[in-house]
DNA sequence: CCCCGTCATCGAAGCGCTTCGACTGGCCGC
DNA sequence: GCGGCCAGTCGAAGCGCTTCGATGACGGGG
C-alpha cells in the first residue's frame, strides 16, 4: 500500500502538498495538482482511514442503530437503512451498523473509541435510556422517532398525529361517519414506542373535531387477534363503515377474515392503512394508504447529522407531513 | 477524552504497560494490572480506534455488502445482516455496511483505506465483477452464495441442489409422482443469481433419480404471472398433485389463485415452499417448507472471515444441508 | 560469589496523515 | 527601488497507539 509520502516523492512535492491537493484547504497550482493526481492514480493511493482519523479527528463514518426484533415491519427498517447508507455516501461517509440490543454500551463503545462522527438511532422509546447516554457523547446524534423528552437531541419522523387526522378526513370525505381504528398490538403500546400513541391521540382529536363516531382498539397479532378485534369493534360501533388500520401484520389476516365473513372491501367496508407502498400494493386488495416515508426520514436524518457536524444549527425536530395514496380500498359510504 | 498516557500517569506506569494490560501480549503482574484497570475505569478511557488501527493495522471492523433492490426477500436479507452483526460482535468486531450498488468501487474504497479487516459479500452473481476485485484486495473475503468461479474466495450458502432433492423425496414419500416446480421469476435467472439454477439442476437430477414426472417453470411476479405459470403446468403435466415453490413473492397469489379455483391445499394439491420460517407460517395455509437458514449462513460467514484473519485455513466453501419443516401443506397423494 | 535466565516493566521508534508556521519568489504601490 | 503582500510550497510537530529491544531485580546453579 503506497503512502502519502510515496505519492509526494513520485510527484516531486512534499507530503503536505499532496495533503492540500486532496483536501483543497490551501491553494495549489494547477500543474502541481495535475502531477499529484497523476501520481495518486498511478500508484493507486488511498489515504489510510485510521491515520486520517487520528490526525484530523474525523472518521467519515456514521453509526446507525437498528432494532433487531421489532413490531415495525422489517421492510420498513430496511428502507430506513438503505436510505441512510445512500444519503451518507452522498456526503462521503460510511455507515457502521449497530444493533439496538447492545443498548447504551454500543453507543458508548463506538463514540468513546472515536469510530464515528455522529450517530443515528432508530426505534427510540418513550423514555429511552439511550437518550441521556447520547447526551453525554461528544458526537452529535439524530433520533428517528420521538421520545417524550428528546433532551435537546435532534429528531425526525412522520407526523403520526397529522396522519391519523388525514386518514379520518379522507374517510369523512367519502361520507363515512362511523370509523374504527385497528391499532398496533398492545405490546407496542407497552413497549413505549411513541408513534402508536401519537397516532392514537391524533385519531381521537380529529375524530372529535370532525364530529365522527369512532372507536379504537389495539389488535393482537395473528388471525385470532384480528377476529377478536373485529368482534369488539362490531359490538361497540355497529354499522361501522370504515377502518383505519395502523398495524401491518394485521392487514393480511384482516382481509382474509373480512372475505370469509362475506364483507367486501371496499363496497361494505372501506379501509385506509398506514404502511409502506409495497405492502399496500402487495395484498389481495390494493389498499388506500398513508405512506410511511422511510426513505425521506432516513435521508433527512443524515442531512441533520451533517448539519450538526459542520456546526450549522438545525431545527431540533422535523415532522414530515402525511401523504395519502388512493387505491382500491375506499368507497363512498354504502 | 483521556489517552493511554493519562491512564499510564494515573496508574504510575508507562504507556506500554497499559497497552500490554489491554492486549495481554506480555505478562504484567496482578497488582499492576489492577492499578491500570482501576485507572481506566476511573478515567473512562477508551482506546482511540484510529490510532489503534494505525499502529496495529487492524481495524476490528468487517465490511458487509448488501443488495439494495432484490428478488430475494427483504426479511431474509435482514436476517443475514443481523446474524452477521451479532456474530461479529462476539469477535469484538463491528460492521460497516456497504450497498451492492457501489459495486467494485465500494470494495476498493473501504479496503484501500484500510477501514476494514475483511469483507462479506451477499448476493453474488454467476459471473460477478466483484470477484476479481475482491481477489486483488489485501483483506480476505467471504461470499454468501456461489458464483461459477469463486477464484479461491471462501463461500457459504444453503445447498440448494440438495434442498431441491429433499423437497422431491419428501413429496415422493407422500406418494406423489407428478410434481411441478414453480421457480423464481425469469429475471432472477437472467440476473445470474446461481441459487436459482443450482436449485433447478438439483430438482432435475433428483427427479430423474427418483423416477418422477416433473416439469419446471419460472414464474413472473404478480397474480397474472402465477395464473400463467399454473396454466402451463396443468397443460404440460395433467394430474399434477404437488408443487415445489421456490419463489416467495408467488406464494400468496398462488394460494389465492388455488383457493378461488377450488383446489384445496393440501387435499387436492400438496405444496413445499423454499422460504424462511416466518413467511411459511404467515400465510393463510401454514406451509411445509425448506428453511432458508439465513441466521446460520450469516454466522458461518463471520466465523470463516475470522479464521481467515488469524491465518487458520478454512474450507474454501461451506454448503449447509437442507431442513424440511412439516406443516399443513402436504398430504398423501389424493 | 558470580553469572545467567526470568519476569516485569520501560523507552522510543514508528504507523500515515493533517496542519500550522515559515519560507520563497514575483508583483504591486509609492 | 524598497517594503509588503500574496500565491504556492515545504518542514516538522504532533494525533494516540503498538511493539520491539533494553533494563533492572531477583533467584538458582556452579
Amino acid at each position: 500500500m503506497p503512502t502519502i509520502s510515496d505519492v509526494a516523492r513520485a510527484a516531486g512535492v512534499s507530503m503536505s502538498t499532496v495533503s492540500y491537493v486532496l483536501s483543497g484547504r490551501r491553494p495549489i497550482s494547477a500543474e502541481t495538482q495535475a502531477r499529484v493526481k497523476a501520481a495518486i492514480a498511478e500508484l493507486g493511493y488511498h489515504p489510510h482511514a485510521g491515520a486520517r482519523a487520528l490526525a484530523s479527528s474525523k472518521t467519515s463514518v456514521l453509526a446507525l442503530v437498528v432494532p433487531l426484533r421489532v413490531d415495525v415491519s422489517v421492510p420498513v427498517i430496511m428502507q430506513f437503512v438503505t436510505a441512510v447508507v445512500t444519503a451518507a455516501r452522498t456526503y462521503n461517509h460510511d455507515v457502521l451498523l449497530l444493533t439496538k440490543d447492545e443498548g447504551t454500551a454500543g453507543l458508548e463503545r463506538v463514540a468513546g473509541a472515536t469510530m464515528v462522527d455522529a450517530l443515528i438511532v432508530m426505534d427510540v422509546e418513550r423514555d429511552d435510556v439511550r437518550i441521556p447516554a447520547l447526551g453525554r457523547l461528544k458526537q452529535p446524534s439524530v433520533l428517528i422517532g420521538f421520545p417524550d423528552d428528546a433532551a435537546g437531541i435532534a429528531c425526525v419522523d412522520l407526523d403520526f398525529a397529522a396522519t391519523a387526522a388525514e386518514c379520518l378526513s379522507h374517510l369523512a370525505g367519502h361520507g363515512h361517519t362511523r370509523i374504527a381504528l385497528v391499532g398496533p398490538s398492545p405490546a407496542v403500546y407497552e413497549r413505549g414506542t411513541t408513534y402508536a400513541s401519537r397516532f392514537l391521540s391524533g385519531f381521537t382529536e380529529a375524530s372529535a373535531r370532525l364530529g365522527l363516531d369512532t372507536v379504537a382498539h389495539p389488535c393482537e397479532p395473528g388471525a385470532k387477534g384480528v377476529r377478536a378485534c373485529l368482534a369488539q369493534i362490531d359490538a361497540e360501533l355497529p354499522d361501522v363503515s370504515a377502518l383505519v388500520v395502523h398495524n401491518e401484520e394485521a392487514l393480511l389476516p384482516l382481509l382474509e377474515e373480512l372475505r370469509s365473513s362475506g364483507r367486501r372491501v371496499p363496497q361494505d367496508l372501506s379501509i385506509v392503512a398506514i404502511c409502506p407502498r409495497d405492502v399496500a400494493t402487495g395484498l389481495p386488495v390494493r389498499l388506500t394508504s398513508a405512506d410511511i416515508p422511510a426513505h425521506d426520514v432516513g435521508t433527512i436524518a443524515v442531512d441533520m447529522a451533517m448539519s450538526l457536524l459542520d456546526g450549522r444549527r438545525t431545527p431540533g425536530t422535523r415532522l414530515l407531513p402525511p401523504t395519502i395514496i388512493e387505491r382500491d380500498s375506499c368507497a363512498p359510504r354504502p
